[in-house]
DNA sequence: CTATAATGTGACCTGCTGGTCATGTGACCA
DNA sequence: TGGTCACATGACCAGCAGGTCACATTATAG
């Protein structure tokens, strides 16, 4: 986390360091981002950024913590919109308002996200947070198990990463489409875009909840014709 | 592509040199990859290096030939076991033997897919050869529909999407799980791991089979509840 | 005003990078 | 034998990296 020098500074300065932070990492991601472009594109001095942060990396670890604060903020404000939702129609809910918010802070999101997909990966500290998040998922499977909703026999791990990797696809697709956008907001948020992501998570909910039974019957034709 | 002085080499020194390249790469990507650190695990001068290749990216480029060459040696070998089949038995078959041999070639694989899943996302000559791929995947939709295995209004681009995904992902998951394994060969070849490709493709295939129709009827139940 | 604490600064350090090049070596040939 | 050619070598270069630190500037308090 930042020393206690950097929240004293004055709001515009420090909204022009994490700005040219955010741009450097969404640019070069993390390992290949430079201390002394942040330092130059902030219009700081090199020394001053070592009064603030111990490095690179710690900067980025403030960002993912804000981008996790705001996240849980916007999603607090918009509450699901029905009570009575099952698994998957509250997992549409979530995707789509992960895309809104995507949508107001495309930057940050793909300086984020450019960081934990690529080189994330490797670095172990990282895996812990991405386990937190699959944590969420699990819990949200078998309860949709609890509630017939899915099938019991399916395998909850292969189910959490199934969801996982299309949460992110859809992000990424979302985020790489949009930035091509002059309104990203107003694109995520039309008829054709919202279809798109409807009919992306279709294909993943229609197979998951399929029965068992009925994939062993298919299974046994399909592999054995 | 590498100069000639380097196919006049003694074959034992070429394969320590990509060896140590191979190995570069699966750990650092491409942009981190060092050359020096090549050198000394391949134990040759710096200048050979030179002499042999113009830059890392030229090593990198002779792997990808030589994957895509190995790789297509390898399926003309094991032609389909059917005449008969349909698009999505031959989808995954093309994807179990692709898992077959990625576990043949796990090392390779994996410093190839590390570079072009990461940092081949920002690199316009490596967008080329995913659009190949992409190609190739359009038509055998495009195929499929006219079959009347896939429903005429499904939306080609969105489906290649899909399966592109799924391939991802399942060679992401068979790479990681199978390094963690003594006898990779032999896990992909178990029953176990068979049947959870089988499982994460009939996910995909259900969903994309799936008629327009009741994809309109089903989406309309669950969108306006 | 002075004293003290907080903040700002950029020249400077070491280490690594990709890349060059003059020199060295040894096999082959006239 | 002497000459030629392909290949090998590692000292060397400029550039940039992350990080430090002695000193300058400014704000605060007495």
């Amino acid at each position: 986390m930042p020393k206690p020098t950097f929240f004293n500074l004055p709001e515009e300065k420090r909204e022009k360091i994490i700005n040219a932070a955010i741009d450097e990492f969404a640019e070069y991601g993390l390992e290949n981002a430079s201390t002394n472009r942040i330092v130059a594109n902030s219009g700081i001095a090199k020394g001053s950024f070592y009064q603030y942060f111990t490095d690179k990396q710690d900067v980025f670890l403030y960002l993912l913590a804000a981008l996790e604060q705001e996240k849980l903020e916007y999603f607090k404000e918009k509450h699901p919109p029905a009570r009575n939702m099952d698994t998957f129609q509250y997992f549409r809910w979530m995707i789509k308002t992960g895309m809104e918010f995507n949508s107001a802070y495309p930057r940050l999101v793909q300086a984020i996200s450019r960081v934990m997909f690529n080189e994330g990966l490797y670095y172990q500290n990282f895996a812990n947070i991405r386990e937190r998040s699959m944590q969420g998922l699990r819990t949200m499977i078998r309860q949709a198990i609890q509630n017939g909703e899915v099938d019991p026999s399916v395998d909850v791990d292969l189910a959490v990463m199934i969801m996982e990797t299309w949460s992110n696809v859809i992000s990424n697709y979302i985020l790489q489409e949009g930035m091509k956008q002059k309104d990203i907001m107003k694109w995520v948020r039309s008829a054709k875009t919202q279809e798109t992501i409807d009919k992306l998570l279709y294909v993943m909910e229609y197979g998951l909840r399929k029965t068992e039974s009925d994939f062993a019957k298919s299974f046994q034709e399909r592999t054995t014709p």
